[in-house]
RNA sequence: GGGCAGUUAGUUCAGUGGCAGAACGUCCGGUUUACAUCCGGAAGGCCGCAGGUUCAAUCCCUGCACUGCCCACCA
C-alpha cells in the first residue's frame, strides 16, 4: 500500500491521471473491446454514442465549453461504467468568417491584407495559423478530462470532410433545391461578404428620424388656380436619408384615409429629380412616420419584398464597399454613405424639404463577428430550398424520434422550423469549403458543413464501419444560442442523407452568467477563465461546481465558492479514504491479503453496517436516474451529502470505536472498503481524477481502471 | 411589438396545497489519534406586489412590477 499525502493535490495527479487513461486506449470502442465480457454483457452489444460541438479554431475554453464538455462527459462516463460500449469524437470547426478575421487581424499587423496576398497566399497563412494555434483548445480539453477518442479526431476542413461537403451540395443540386437568386442580403463591408440572418447582432443606437417632402406631380391641366399657388407635398420619414438616391416607389397602405386619393399619382424625387409612382402595400404601417414609406428595393429587405410584389425597378446606389455608386448621382457618387448623408441633407435644407428631425432610438444590425454596421445590399446568391426539409426536422421532433430537453424549447424549435426562409449557403469569403460548381468563387456558409457534422465524422458519404456501428448517436448537448444554426440543420441533414435523426436527445443546457446576471464575455471583462479555476481548484473541483450549479431550467449566475466548495469536497473524500487505507494497512497485517481484497460484504454485519449498505444501495438508483435526466444538481448534491454527512461523519466515526475491538476489525475494514470503492464509482463521471487517483490505491482483487470498472448496482 | 423564463436566508439556488430547506458566507466555541481544506453550535425569511380559488396558498388561477433571454422588416 503506498501511503497518500495529508492533503490531495490536484496539480501533482490530473495530467498524470489523464495521460494513463489515454494511453490505455478505453477512449476508444476497440480499447474497450479489450476488457470487453460477453457474459456480464460489458462493452459487447450495447452502445451509446455522444457527439461533441467542435469548437472553432479560433477559440480559447470558456466557460461556456467547460460546463457543455463536463456535463457531456459524466453522462458517458457513466454509461462507459454500466457497460455501454462509449464513443465520443472529438474536432474542431474551421469557422469560417471567425477565422479569416482571425488572420487578417495578423496580417494587418504586417501592414498587409488578403487582397495584396491573392487568394492561394492568403489561405496558406489560414492553414499555417491552423497549425500553430489551431488546436490550442483540443489541449484545454484533456485539462477538463474528456474522455473523446483521440484517435478518431476530426477537422472540418479534412479532405474527407470536403468530401462530404460536396457530395452533399451535389445530393440538393440534383434535387433541384439549391438555386442562384437575386435577393437583399446582410452584407459585412469589412468582412465583404454576406452573412446570415442569425449572424446579425441588433443594437438600440440612437438616431434621428427626418421628415422628407417629396413634390407631388401636378396634373397641370386639370390644376385649379387656387392648388397652383401653394406646392404639395408627400412627406416621407427615414432614419437614413442618403437611401432616398435610389427610391423607385412611395408606399402608403391602402387603407390610409390620408393618401387614398394620391395612390397612382406620382412624386418628384428630390435631388434625383425622377419621378417615382405612389403604390399601396399591406405592409405599411399606418401609426408610424407619416405613414408614407419610401422605397428603397436594393438597400432594405422589406422594400425588396415590396418591389417584387409591385415590379419596381431595383436601383443599387450603395457598392460592396459602402460607397456611392454612379446611380446615386454626380452629387454623392464615390462618397460614403456618411458623407452622403450629409450632403443629402445640406441639399434638401437648401431646397426646403426637409419638414422636422425628430430623436429616435432604433435597432441597427452589427456584424456578430467584426461588429461592422451591416449594410443591406441587393447581390447574387447561392440558395438551398428549406421547405421539405424544414418539414422533416419538424417530423422528428414532434413525433419524438428527436427528444428536446428541457421540453420548453420543442416548441420553440418548431415554430422556427415553420418560419423557415430558404438558407442562404453562400459566402464571399475566402476560408471555407468552396462551392463545388465549375468557375464559383464563394465559399458555403461555415454551418452547412457543421449541419453533417454527426455522421460525416463517421465516414460519411463512405459506408464505413464506423457509421455502421455507430450512427445515429444517442445524444448532444449545446448552448441555445445555436440551436437554430446548428441543431436544427443537423436535424434535417441527419434525416436527408442517411434517413435517420443524428441523434435521440438534445439537451439545452444552461448559459453561464456572471454573479450579477451578467452576460460573460471577453469584451465586457466579465468572462471567468476556466484554466485559471482548474490551476486554483483543481479540474475535479471546476467540475464538480458546475455540476452543482446545473439545477434545471435556470440559467446559472457562476458562483466561484461553489467550485471552492468541491475542492474542499475533493479533500474530504481523499481524507476519507487515507483512512480507510490506514485502517485496511493495519487490517491486512492480521489477514496477510497481500494480493488484495475482494470486494464484498463480509457475512456479519451490525446494525450500523447494514443500515449505510441500504442506503448507499438506495442511492445508486437515484444518482442514475437524475444523471439519465440531466438533474445534475440533485445527482452530485446527494453522493456529496451522503459522503460527507453520512459516511464520513457518522459512520467513519462509529467504526473508529468499534474498531478498537480487534474482532470488529476485519468486518469493520471490509465494510469501510465496500462503502467507499461504491462511492468512488458514483463520484468518478463527476470527480474523475480524484476518484481514479485514490482508486489505483486501494488493494482490490483484479481490479481495472476505475474509468471501466463496472457501475454499483 | 410578440414569445419564454426568473423573482424564496447576506450570496447562489432547491422545494412543497398543511410548522420554510441546502451549500457557501456570518457569529460563538473547539489542537477529538483521516481531514483546521476539519469538528460542534447559533443567528438569519411578509417565499416580488395586489386580488381570487381553498378549511388552509410560498405552491393553483388572474393582473401588475422588475430582471434576463429569444424572435420580428417599425421605415
Amino acid at each position: 500500500m503506498t501511503e497518500l499525502s495529508k492533503a490531495y493535490n490536484p496539480n501533482e495527479v490530473e495530467d498524470r491521471i489523464y495521460k494513463l487513461w489515454e494511453e490505455s486506449g478505453f477512449f476508444s470502442p476497440e480499447g474497450l473491446s479489450s476488457v470487453a465480457s460477453a457474459k456480464e454483457d460489458r462493452f459487447t452489444s450495447r452502445k451509446f454514442v455522444s457527439c461533441i460541438a467542435p469548437p472553432n479554431i479560433t477559440g480559447e475554453l470558456h466557460i461556456g465549453h467547460a460546463l457543455e464538455n463536463t456535463l457531456a462527459d459524466i453522462i458517458i462516463r457513466m454509461k462507459r461504467m454500466q457497460g455501454y460500449q462509449t464513443l465520443w469524437v472529438p474536432g474542431i470547426d474551421h469557422a469560417g468568417i471567425a477565422t479569416q478575421n482571425v488572420v487578417e487581424k495578423e496580417l494587418k499587423k504586417e501592414g498587409l491584407t488578403r487582397q495584396n496576398l491573392g487568394r492561394e497566399k492568403f489561405l496558406e497563412r489560414v492553414w499555417q495559423w491552423k497549425e500553430k494555434s489551431g488546436g490550442k483548445i483540443l489541449e484545454q480539453f484533456k485539462k477538463l478530462g474528456l474522455s473523446v477518442d483521440w484517435s478518431r479526431l476530426r477537422f472540418t476542413m479534412d479532405e474527407n470532410y470536403q468530401k462530404a461537403v460536396s457530395e452533399a451540395f451535389n445530393h440538393y443540386k440534383k434535387k433541384d433545391w439549391i438555386y442562384q437568386g437575386y435577393r437583399v442580403i446582410n452584407w459585412c463591408p469589412r468582412c465583404q461578404s454576406a452573412i446570415s440572418d442569425l449572424e446579425v447582432e441588433y443594437k438600440e443606437t440612437e438616431g434621428k428620424l427626418y421628415f422628407i417632402r417629396y413634390p407631388l406631380v401636378r396634373e397641370s391641366s386639370f390644376a385649379k388656380a387656387s392648388e397652383d399657388r401653394q406646392t404639395e407635398y408627400v412627406v416621407v420619414a427615414t432614419t437614413r436619408p442618403e437611401t432616398m438616391l435610389g427610391d423607385t416607389a412611395v408606399a402608403v397602405n391602402p387603407n390610409d384615409e390620408r393618401y387614398k386619393n394620391l395612390i397612382g399619382k406620382k412624386v418628384i424625387l428630390p435631388i434625383q429629380d425622377r419621378e417615382i409612382p405612389i403604390i399601396a402595400d399591406e405592409s405599411i404601417d399606418i401609426s408610424f412616420g407619416t405613414g408614407a414609406v419610401k422605397v428603397t428595393p436594393a438597400h432594405s429587405v422589406e422594400d425588396f419584398e415590396i418591389s417584387q410584389r409591385r415590379n419596381l425597378e431595383v436601383l443599387e446606389i450603395i457598392d460592396k464597399n459602402g460607397k456611392m455608386t454612379e446611380k446615386a448621382g454626380l452629387l454623392c457618387q464615390g462618397l460614403s454613405t456618411k458623407d452622403c448623408r450629409q450632403k443629402v441633407i445640406e441639399k434638401l435644407n437648401e431646397l426646403g424639404l426637409i419638414e422636422k428631425i425628430e430623436e429616435l432610438v432604433h435597432n441597427i444590425g452589427h456584424c456578430e463577428r467584426c461588429g461592422t454596421i451591416i449594410e443591406p445590399l441587393y447581390s447574387k446568391q447561392w440558395f438551398l430550398k428549406m421547405r421539405e426539409l424544414a418539414e422533416l426536422a419538424k417530423k422528428a421532433i414532434t413525433t419524438g424520434s428527436v427528444r428536446i430537453h428541457p421540453e420548453k424549447w420543442k416548441e420553440d424549435m418548431i415554430t422556427w422550423l415553420d418560419n423557415m426562409h430558404d438558407w442562404n449557403i453562400s459566402r464571399q469569403i475566402w476560408w471555407g469549403h468552396k462551392i463545388p460548381i465549375e468557375g464559383e468563387e464563394d465559399v458555403l456558409d461555415t454551418w452547412f458543413s457543421s449541419a453533417l457534422w454527426p455522421f460525416a465524422v463517421l465516414g460519411w458519404p463512405e459506408k464505413t464501419k464506423d457509421l455502421t456501428e455507430y450512427y445515429p448517436t444517442d445524444f448532444i448537448t449545446s448552448d441555445r444560442g445555436i440551436r437554430y444554426l446548428w441543431q436544427a440543420r443537423m436535424i434535417f441533414s441527419g434525416l436527408e442523407f442517411t434517413g435517420k435523426p443524428p441523434f435521440k436527445d438534445v439537451y439545452i443546457h444552461a448559459t453561464v452568467l456572471t454573479k450579477e446576471g451578467q452576460r460573460m464575455s471577453k469584451s465586457l471583462g466579465t468572462g471567468i477563465d476556466p484554466l485559471v479555476l482548474i490551476e486554483k481548484y483543481g479540474a475535479d473541483a471546476l467540475r464538480f461546481g458546475l455540476a452543482f450549479q446545473t439545477t434545471g431550467i435556470q440559467d446559472i449566475r457562476f458562483n466561484e465558492d461553489v467550485i471552492d466548495a468541491g475542492r474542499k469536497f475533493a479533500n474530504k473524500i481523499w481524507n476519507a479514504s487515507r483512512f480507510v487505507l490506514i485502517q485496511i494497512g493495519e487490517s491486512s497485517k492480521a489477514l496477510a491479503k497481500e494480493d488484495g481484497y475482494e470486494l464484498k460484504l463480509p457475512s456479519k454485519l451490525d446494525t450500523m453496517d447494514k443500515e449505510f449498505i441500504e442506503e448507499l444501495k438506495r442511492l445508486i438508483p437515484l444518482a442514475q436516474e437524475n444523471i439519465n435526466k440531466f438533474r445534475f444538481s440533485q445527482a452530485v448534491s446527494e453522493i456529496y451529502s451522503f459522503f460527507w454527512n453520512r459516511f464520513a461523519s457518522i459512520y467513519i466515526e462509529d467504526a473508529k470505536q468499534k474498531i478498537q475491538n480487534s474482532n470488529d476489525k476485519i468486518q469493520k475494514t471490509e465494510v469501510l472498503l465496500w462503502l467507499l470503492a461504491n462511492q468512488l464509482k458514483l463520484l468518478h463521471p463527476f470527480m474523475p481524477f480524484l476518484t481514479e487517483e485514490i482508486w489505483s490505491k486501494l488493494p482490490i482483487k483484479n481490479k481495472k481502471m476505475l474509468l471501466v470498472e463496472q457501475w454499483p448496482k
